[in-house]
DNA sequence: CAGTATCCTCCTCGATACTG
DNA sequence: CAGTATCGAGGAGGATACTG
């Protein structure tokens, strides 16, 4: 990690937290993860970046739910793309998915462990967009009235 | 936020972690979020799911670099998407770009303070990629192992 | 070097209709 | 209730060529 002599570096700091091996995989020498599953934080992404999956995790750290329930919950969701969103966290292992052989049937979706631990982190970054929500918006601004 | 009696919910960790004003813009009373300027997370999350961003971000952290050492750095990211995202993180006031009237021109792109008060949670969720990635693959495995 | 411009292709996602 | 199936529009994004 080739280092500018005599400048602040933040990957200081990022080493405080995160393990050198995880550096390499993530940025790498050569940065060369075309394959999203070979990289973790772009198969991370791939699954958040999508919205829905972020918006679903929390809604579910709240407690178990049913899948309209969960669908009016969340809001502005198709079905088919909660259904596609639960299936895809379901595989991941984020979620779990019990049916109940009701009639009317009834399907609770909730985290599991693995779920759970990632509510954390998501937080962190939650709080990062609340806090700096303004500043974003205020510096799109001030771009979007530059001349040219 | 209706809770679940007699059940351990992880909304209250995240309450911790979150403001309740936060959690009441985020996932709030009806979850009316069609719209991704109005919630903050999904606006942050828009730039970050586009996996570039996020890559880009983590290699400036390292210090300002060169257009094209960037390129580099980041691998396998085009011209156009690279440039892409650029504007839009400089557009968001994540990132400053410095133009060296030179010949040929030099062009040097850094984090802002904000850009880089954003790679501590990047940090947090990349350490919990890191982490569960092999959990997760090996949910997917299980799942895509299963039968029907 | 650091872009812009254009084209063209997947691929996502919503709408709609149907089912156990 | 909790899905599946199908279609079709739109946008993201790569390839390529050109420029100050």
């Amino acid at each position: 990690m080739n280092q500018q002599p005599g400048r602040t570096s933040l990957i200081d700091r990022v080493a405080e937290l995160v393990p050198d091996d995880m550096v390499q995989k993530l940025i790498g020498p050569r940065g060369d993860f075309t394959a999203a599953s070979q990289c973790p934080v772009r198969d991370v992404l791939d699954r958040l970046g999508d919205a829905w999956s972020f918006l679903v995790v929390l809604r579910l750290s709240e407690g178990p739910q049913r899948f309209n329930a969960l669908k009016r919950s969340v809001g502005g969701v198709s079905q088919r793309m909660l259904t596609v969103t639960l299936r895809s966290l379901e595989r991941d292992g984020l979620v779990e998915r019990r049916v109940f052989p009701t009639t009317p049937p009834q399907v609770e979706y909730s985290l599991s462990e693995l779920g759970h631990s990632l509510v954390g982190p998501m937080a962190e970054l939650t709080r990062w967009a609340s806090a700096n929500h303004d500043a974003v918006r205020g510096a799109r601004a001030r771009y979007d009235a530059l001349p040219g």
